[in-house]
DNA sequence: AAACAAACCTGTGCGC
DNA sequence: TGCGCACAGGTTTGTT
């Protein structure tokens, strides 16, 4: 579910309310969260610690612990962390729970047990996750450099839809964002990668800077399930300037004559304009 | 090397 | 109203 926008709003709401907290009588529940280390460690790692700052790269959160610890969160499909006031009900699927010292309530929940928490020691982060380390750049957090990823795209033959999903290329596309990339720069999804020439690329980058600038400004997207909301459990906006992604069978706003079409690019639904997009 | 398939789970929406 | 199936924002692993 949550892709860059919606991480990096959790992230800023993060920041401003967890911040300079202390966690307080940690409990994980469902232990699967915890598969990469234990139930203990997040428990030990997280108790009593205060949070010094939030970190984002791509899909992950990272916050930083006064314990020499980092927390690392990803939220996968059906995640969400939410701060909540210590009268609120428990939402069901609360996998690790946590007091805060201020009487609030820091929760990550999620139905379909896909996301994580990991809590280690700074020095062992990369070890126990060491997909960190293959993460290409962050669109936001370093920015893109056109060029070099031209020569990525060239080096290879791949779909366009399919570069931009490898988290090793750009870190924090995810189906949604990817499409509306696609559609923004005027490129088909299904396209060769090294069909592309330097002015496609740099069209392309400015459109990954648009959308995601302006998802970020939007607080994300919030689809009908209503699955992904910030941490006060807010919706975001950005689903309503969506221009191809749900969106098969309309018309295109943009050309006023496409129709949307759905294909199917790496097992994940791919909405683009057939007029539009080449 | 790239494409494809399945796996990990639960919830929801749709057609019948 | 109820049932069964398809599908969902992600990532990893294994097979063609």
């Amino acid at each position: 579910m949550p892709e860059l926008p919606e991480v990096e709003t959790v992230r800023r709401g993060l920041t401003r309310e967890l911040v300079g907290r202390r966690f307080e009588s940690v409990r994980v529940g469902r232990e699967r969260v915890a598969r990469r280390t234990s139930r203990d460690l997040i428990e030990l790692g997280l108790e009593h610690a205060t949070v010094l700052s939030i970190d984002r790269r791509g899909k992950y959160l990272l916050l930083r612990l006064d314990n020499d610890c980092t927390a690392m969160i990803h939220l996968r499909m059906s995640g969400q962390v939410l701060i909540q006031q210590a009268a609120d009900a428990e939402r069901a699927h609360s996998h690790v729970v946590a007091e805060l010292d201020d009487g609030r309530r820091f929760a990550f929940v999620d139905p379909r047990t896909f996301g994580e928490v990991v809590v280690v020691q700074n020095a062992e982060l990369h070890s126990v996750c060491p997909e960190l380390l293959r993460l290409g750049p962050d669109p936001i957090v370093d920015g893109l450099d056109a060029m070099d990823l031209w020569a990525t795209f060239s080096r290879r033959r791949r779909r366009l839809k399919s570069m931009l999903l490898d988290q090793s290329v750009i870190a924090g596309l995810g189906n949604i964002y990817a499409d509306e990339v696609c559609h923004r720069a005027r490129l088909r999804p299904d396209r060769a990668s090294d069909s592309l020439n330097a002015r496609h690329v740099i069209r392309l980058v400015d459109s990954i800077d648009e959308v995601l600038v302006a998802a970020i400004e939007r607080g994300g997207s919030t689809l009908g399930d209503g699955q992904y909301v910030a941490i006060d459990g807010m919706s975001g906006d950005f689903q309503n300037e969506h221009r191809v992604y749900g969106r098969t069978k309309q018309r295109c706003d943009s050309c006023r004559r496409g129709i949307i079409r759905r294909i199917i690019i790496d097992q994940r639904g791919t909405h683009f304009c057939p007029v539009c997009q080449r």
